[in-house]
DNA sequence: ATGCCGGGTACGACCCGA
């Protein structure tokens, strides 16, 4: 089974270009983040006509995620738990059936969290903390769980083509990198580190000319429980979506796993 | 250089992203 993540930044339009990459890739799962749009304006039909279940948790504007999925989902959970007054749209998980026991595909959008002195910053800070919580809760249940989406984490300097030019930005700065630490220790595995220490950009800025001089940052992310890292047998990060005519600036990233 | 690009909202120019 193959389980992709894509932050997309509008489903509106993005709509032919997602369109154009199931047709060539056909995953079984693709979590997406940004769609940008309340549930009602998402062109469901153009991606049941391909075969996908389709979730959504939107939102006017900004924001937004959604699932779609080849496996009939079992269960749908919106919203990450923890803060009543947190009205954006930044998590949608998905239960499948599989002929072995489940899967768990938890899809997040993680605050970017700057400017670092306005309230964004102590929001991304505290939206990885509850976070940390909801995930600590779905590790007890000894699953194969995967979380993954845009984390608007940098992990470590190979992942930026520049470290330099991001250190003290929300995205790698010791406060977000040591919540992203906390996070993992609970017992995750960056799937895409556990096949290689080689650099793997996921984002390049539309500014600057940063994709001609690949000048990327590697922020989107597929995080494993144990029994999801055990099955795990490929990471792809399908960067030549770069390249397309009217790209997101994200480009898709895929595991493989063996069930 | 806090704008450069690009989407959303809405139709002029902001807000937002990373």
């Amino acid at each position: 089974m193959r389980i992709a993540t894509w932050n997309i930044n509008g489903i509106k339009a993005r709509q032919a270009l997602l369109e154009t990459w199931l047709k060539q890739q056909s995953p079984d799962i693709v979590c997406l983040q940004e769609i940008k749009t309340v549930d009602e304006g998402f062109p469901r039909e153009t991606f049941e006509a391909l075969g996908y279940n389709v979730e959504t948790f939107g939102q006017k504007s900004w924001n937004g995620v959604a699932i779609l999925s080849k496996l009939r989902f079992d269960e749908v959970h919106r919203g990450l738990p923890g803060d009543e007054a947190d009205e954006q749209a930044r998590l949608i998980e998905g239960v499948f059936s599989l002929a072995q026991g489940v899967v768990r595909v938890c899809c997040i959008y993680l605050p970017n969290g700057n400017p670092v002195d306005t309230e964004k910053f102590p929001y991304k800070l505290r939206w990885m903390e509850r976070l940390t919580a909801f995930v600590e809760d779905r590790l007890k249940r000894e699953e194969p769980f995967v979380l993954l989406g845009d984390f608007n984490i940098i992990p470590e300097a190979v992942d930026a083509r520049h470290p330099e030019n991001w250190w003290g930005d929300a995205l790698y700065r010791p406060e977000s990198l040591k919540q992203f630490r906390t996070l993992k220790n609970l017992g995750l595995t960056d799937a895409l580190r556990a096949v290689t220490d080689a650099p793997a950009y996921t984002f390049w800025d539309f500014q600057e000319g940063a994709w001609r001089r690949d000048n990327g940052i590697r922020i989107d992310h597929l995080l494993l429980s144990p029994q999801a890292a055990d099955r795990l047998t490929a990471v792809q990060v399908h960067r030549d979506v770069r390249g397309w005519d009217k790209p997101s600036d994200h480009v898709p990233v895929e595991g493989t796993f063996l069930f």
